[in-house]
RNA sequence: GGGUGAUUAGCUCAGUUGGCUAGAGCACCUCGUUUACACCGAGGGGGUCGGGGGUUCGAGCCCCUCAUCACCCACCA
């Protein structure tokens, strides 16, 4: 025996994980099957360390292509990373304030460059992580966002969108956060509920309602509901109100989006720096009038509150109202939804930006056409339909970033004329001459997921490579069920626009992962959980099994560490089970082809070995790791451990015994890659043979009838050891029989488990009968010893006879008969026989010994 | 205002076309060192499946309704 007792993981991993590197095992070869199966990782921060949701989702990926890989399928699991334009570029802000710096000190192509150096620095650390998490990923085709395959990708999408008119620029309100003076996107404004002062004031004629009292000056309308009869007498009209910088002079405007019971009915238009607000005035062409700068202070337009932060502009004008008796009132409790900046809290402004956006319904039609004919299988199903509402109600996608860390947009506007621009793709140049004309390169950066929104196929280099042509679309994609707006339905869309397909077949997209408190896990609480530091605890493949065990596709679940410590547990019993095996067998054991059974218990093993197999197999193929997870783990230690194990004690059979290990060490291989190829490498009949690229086992034919005559032991042998813990027997209890064949053939096997003194054959005797064996049995419990069980008897009694009333009630409801399946029916019947036998059995010692 | 998910044992969760007495892990109780494993073995207790109604021979699962908790989306000044 070469095993120590305990399974030591950081004994084994780095070696194991090395030992499939170098034999190539992760690259995508074919052997036998015609199926491919791809899996392109989604890319962490180049710049980060992994966090627990990127443990599942390599879990779960690694897990899926294993299995594949074992099939014979040419299986491919892509890694990458991410350069996380803004999320990158506000951790390298924070280090820059560390050293009393701001971005704003440097130019973008500085802080580019030294950005780059940064994430260079700090790039290894997930290459490691991702090695340690024992993710089989092909390191050959390991692609980063700012590659020049990538950058490509998205300059030639930008370059079709512009053609084809789906890319306009113009000048449109936008999410803009005053801290990182960039624009966002809808989608990243991080909307939170607050209470915000309500300012009620004279406003001309009028009395109206307001938030935003600072943003007064650049009112260039003031509108009622058009069926509103209060005010019918002022719509068109111009009407002169009483300023806290001196009276102005708005029209009035009749538009639905007012309502008459909100406040007053009255609203005041700031085109400039309200989204309702832009939309009312495009509809009444109103002009805009901006009043806020770009670092959120007040401008020259407010007169003597420029300079002034947005908040303290707006204590000081409605300070000033009240002052002139212009503020007739302040609701303070009035709750609303503010849009804040989701790194730093900021709330967003929306400011009037010059800026390049998507027009997405044309994108958004296909891919809703491709979901309806269900192209993509979801898992959960139901994020399906949430995507195609999501899609019908897109609105157009701005993609400029005012950020140096990203890709350059490839844009160039004549200094001459400022709507002339053109595409050029010599972006490492701020200004070029076309046709003698001279022109800016735009200053923007592409908003990172416009370039991810490629990944399937970039990293894959459709269409003229062979992988891609091998491999895309892809068949999974994994990753979490809060970047499906985000990401996974750009993926789509993108797909479907340059490659005509679905970037996917499936989408597996996982639940949040909690503290195990059920919080949410954030730096700011400090209750996040470091997979790697679980990985340092338990091992990897606990940390995998552990991660994956209760995982259901888009469930938000707590962290569960005593699912780790149950699969550490597993991977103990696995590598005692295979020392006990090694043991058995011997180091001149050589396999020679199907193990042949030749006990009960052996049969039963083959059985259920054969059995898991169809399971688990079946689970793997439905996406359903958890229940595999489990399979796995009650063949190896109910089935193999606690009973056939044992039985082995008595009669050894090498040809099962090794069977079943192997069978076991593949159907466990996926969820713990490492400590079974360990084992593996230890068995020398399998020469220099590796686990990760052997053959997934085959569900072979057994006769289950004949395989479950062990099932009549295991309930034989369940009854006398409650027999013998309830009266706390040890020792010297012999069990009796008249002459009953099935008893004497296995004497030794049944003798061992039960842990019994003898089994013999005798004419006739008295006992303690057992209940659940199907023939004449009886222990040599004497009169008074035995009567202690009675009470045990009368409880099982009343179960079984419950059992029988119900199953009488339902074989004489009519309509069960009559509409029930046969089969159900059947089995019905025999359950109700088999009940009266044993209630007959139990009377029979209740009656016996007097009860 | 719309939408989604959740509610099953003390805890975390399974339970896929409705079908045997609802399962698992952990925790708990009793016993135990026996040819691998105390990261162990044997046995056991514990659930009116959130409440109410309905459909059905049969409901944790389907329908209606209510409640609680999470999350997402939306332009309400």
């Amino acid at each position: 025996m070469n095993l120590p007792k305990t399974y030591e993981p950081a004994e084994y991993e780095g070696d194991i994980y090395a030992l499939w590197e170098k034999s190539e095992a992760f690259v995508p070869k074919s052997r036998g099957s015609k199926d491919t199966f791809s899996i392109v990782v989604p890319p962490p921060n180049a710049n980060g360390n992994l966090h627990i949701g990127h443990g599942l989702t390599l879990a779960i990926e690694d897990i899926a292509v294993r299995y594949h890989r074992m099939k014979g399928e040419a299986s491919l699991l892509l890694p990458g990373a991410d350069h996380a334009g803004f999320e990158t570029q506000v951790v390298y802000e924070k280090e820059l304030l560390k050293q009393g710096k701001s971005r704003f000190d440097f130019s973008r192509e500085d802080l580019y460059a030294q950005i780059w150096d940064f994430v260079a620095q700090n790039k290894d650390n997930y290459e490691s992580q991702f090695r340690r998490l024992g993710a089989s990923v092909d390191w050959s085709r390991y692609t980063y966002t700012l590659d020049e395959k990538i950058v490509r990708q998205a300059y030639s999408t930008f370059k079709k969108m512009w053609e084809e008119k789906l890319i306009y620029r113009g000048e449109r309100l936008v999410n803009y956060c005053t801290f990182h003076r960039t624009g966002f996107a809808d989608i990243e404004v991080a909307y939170e509920d607050a209470t915000t002062p309500l300012y009620y004031m004279k406003y001309g004629p009028f009395e109206l309602a307001t938030t935003r009292p600072e943003t007064k000056f650049g009112d260039t309308a003031v509108a009622v509901h058009p069926d509103d009869e209060r005010y019918q007498e002022y719509v068109g009209k111009i009407v002169t109100v009483q300023g806290v910088n001196g009276p102005f002079d708005v029209q009035v405007i009749a538009d639905e989006m007012v309502d008459p019971k909100f406040g007053t009915g009255v609203v005041k238009i700031t085109p400039a720096h309200s989204f309702d607000d832009w939309e009312v005035a495009q509809r009444h062409n109103l002009p805009a009038v901006r009043v806020i700068n770009h670092d959120g202070t007040l401008n020259e337009k407010t007169g003597r509150f420029r300079g002034m932060t947005v908040l303290e502009g707006r204590k000081a004008v409605a300070e000033a109202l009240k002052d002139m008796d212009l503020l007739i009132k302040v609701d303070e409790n009035y709750q609303n939804r503010v849009g804040k900046c989701y790194k730093c809290d900021t709330i967003i402004e929306p400011m009037l930006l010059d800026q390049w956006f998507i027009d997405m319904q044309p994108l958004a039609a296909p891919a809703i056409k491709a979901l309806r004919d269900n192209k993509i299988t979801f898992y959960p199903e139901n994020k399906k339909q949430q995507l195609i509402s999501y899609y019908k109600s897109l609105r157009d996608w701005n993609i400029s970033r005012q950020i140096a860390w990203g890709i350059p947009i490839p844009a160039f506007q004549n200094v001459d004329d400022r709507d002339d621009w053109i595409y050029d793709e010599r972006v490492d140049q701020e200004i070029i001459e076309v046709n003698g004309k001279i022109y800016h390169r735009d200053p923007d950066v592409f908003d990172t997921w416009f370039s991810s929104s490629s990944w399937p196929y970039a990293t894959l280099e459709y269409p003229n490579s062979v992988d891609s042509k091998d491999f895309y679309p892809t068949t999974m994609m994994e990753t979490g069920a809060d970047i499906l707006y985000p990401w996974v339905s750009r993926m789509i869309m993108f797909g479907l626009y340059i490659t005509d397909k679905v970037p996917f077949e499936t989408v597996y997209l996982h639940g949040l992962i909690q503290d195990e408190q059920g919080q949410k896990m954030s730096k700011s609480k400090g209750n996040v959980v470091d997979p790697m530091s679980v990985v340092d605890e338990y091992g990897s493949d606990a940390f995998r099994m552990g991660i994956v065990t209760g995982e259901s596709a888009g469930n938000n679940r707590p962290f569960d560490r005593t699912k780790v410590v149950g699969a550490r547990n597993f991977c103990n019993k696995l590598w005692n089970v295979a020392r006990f095996v090694e043991d058995k067998i011997g180091d001149e054991y050589q396999q020679k082809g199907s193990p042949v059974a030749q006990t009960i218990a052996d049969r039963w093993m083959l059985y259920r070995l054969h059995h898991s197999t169809e399971v688990i197999t079946k689970y793997l193929d439905d996406y359903r790791f958890s229940e595999a997870s489990d399979a796995v783990y009650h063949l190896l230690w109910d089935d193999f451990a606690d009973w056939y194990i044992e039985a082995s004690k008595t009669s050894v059979n090498k040809g099962v015994l090794a069977y079943g290990l192997e069978t076991i060490l593949k159907l466990a291989h996926p969820f713990a890659p490492f400590l079974t190829e360990t084992i593996w490498q230890t068995l020398k009949w399998e020469n220099d043979s590796l686990l990760i690229t052997s053959e997934w086992p085959k569900a072979g034919k057994s006769d289950v009838k004949l395989a479950k005559e062990f099932e009549v032991i295991k309930a034989m042998v369940t009854e006398v050891r409650y027999i013998k813990g309830a009266m706390h027997l040890r020792s010297g209890i012999n069990l009796y029989h008249a002459g009953e064949k099935f008893l004497s053939e296995h004497a030794e096997l049944i003798k061992s488990l039960a842990r019994l003194e003898t089994i013999k054959e005798v004419r006739d005797g008295e006992g303690l009968h057992l209940t659940s064996a199907p023939f004449r049995c009886w222990l040599d419990i004497d009169q008074a010893t035995a009567g202690q069980f009675m009470s045990e008897l009368k409880t099982k009694a009343k179960e079984v006879d419950k059992s029988i009333k119900q199953l009488e009630e339902r074989l004489s409801n009519k309509g069960y008969v009559s509409k029930a399946p046969k089969q159900l029916i059947e089995e019905s019947e025999a359950q109700l026989a088999e009940a009266k036998t044993q209630l007959n059995k139990i009377r029979d010692e209740y009656k016996r010994f007097g009860g």
